[in-house]
DNA sequence: CCAATAAGTCAACATGGCTGACATAACGTC
DNA sequence: GACGTTATGTCAGCCATGTTGACTTATTGG
């Protein structure tokens, strides 16, 4: 596969017959990191799409997708956790999740101990939307993975998570773990957020 | 550091004391690439929240930088390109670049060529704002890039390029390449968007 | 009984997407 | 020089999804 995106010496030679020179060095070439925040925007542009018009046919935006790809990921959420993840305001979220409740996607339970509790589960319709959503996603990392090296899996996934706001850290490390954990949230004793 | 989002089979072991199953081992492991699809969402947040503070000062919105870094990427574009770009209608690029044009931060220049054309470009004023948004964004990467081995900058930008959308794929490709390339996109024969 | 908590709801507003329709100026051609 | 095309701008209104503030309801626990 070309490398389109690096800029070795040789290359930008190559490319535009400009010498490199010195400058372009100040520790990580100033141009490779502009390259990667132009990236970053296609990349999530495009991480996104294909899911959106799968959504669109529903009725549905990239709100409800949140909403949908959290609940599957940790079965019986409480809503306060939920708003605590999307930091969004309850009256945000309260205007997508009622419409995956009202159409049958998301079944809410009261809790067993605290009765106040709205516990946010899938419903089988909502597990196949998601399950279809999650698959075009995971397809294109998958692709994207597969294009380089080994250990591509375990840099992304380090660099991604570097990349993550330091106050959502605490928070992302715990629902990774939670997840790849076993144990439902909803039953762990130390992961109550 | 503590590699937070590797799934080897001890940690596995270890974090939750679930033995690793062979159903786990579909090509990649589904487990990682939900953890991708989650991470994805956060680092992107991550990626955008200081930029998003600062905007918020001058009374912008990520429309806004959007605008304001593909203008400084490429001094002279002309709107047909930008809206190309950021595919978006001209309505709503309108009401963004009628603020940083009102307010000074982006210059239009009839093109010298065809008059019709509007070329756009920074004022020193838009030049210090999109230099502070870059610095912070291109902090928060190299540091990312930072806790990771060599090469980790360049399987990043190549993760990062396969991510974008097919469609996207060679207009991201010709940005990169005119913009490491040197010669401004304006006066370039073959990259005329 | 009562204060605190979890959740839901109503109203209003901002941002940034969208569509459709139309205006203006400049270009290029017949 | 008239005319069709193109580049851009603009008006009006709609939608999705974020926000704040205020208030209700059910439940918990002291």
């Amino acid at each position: 596969m070309a490398d389109i995106t690096s800029e070795s010496p040789s290359e930008k030679l190559a490319a535009s017959g400009r010498p490199p020179h010195a400058a372009d060095d100040d520790r990580r070439s100033t141009s490779d990191l502009l390259a990667c925040i132009e990236l970053f925007y296609f990349a999530y542009r495009g991480f996104t799409c294909e899911a959106d018009s799968i959504l669109e046919q529903y009725g549905f935006g990239r709100a409800h997708h949140r909403v949908l790809h959290f609940v599957n990921r940790n079965p019986g959420l409480k809503v306060a956790e939920l708003l605590d993840i999307l930091r969004i305001t309850k009256q945000s979220l309260a205007r997508v999740l009622k419409q995956l409740v009202d159409e049958g996607f998301i079944i809410q339970k009261a809790g067993h101990e605290d009765r106040r509790e709205r516990r946010l589960y899938l419903s089988a319709k909502g597990a196949r939307l998601t399950d279809k959503l999650t698959q075009i996603q995971a397809k294109r990392i998958e692709g994207a993975l597969a294009g380089l090296g080994s250990g591509a899996d375990a840099m992304t996934r380090n660099f991604l998570f570097a990349m993550v706001a330091e106050k959502d850290k605490p928070r992302v490390e715990a629902l990774l773990r939670s997840q790849r954990g076993g144990s439902p949230i909803e039953e762990s004793e130390d992961c109550n957020l």
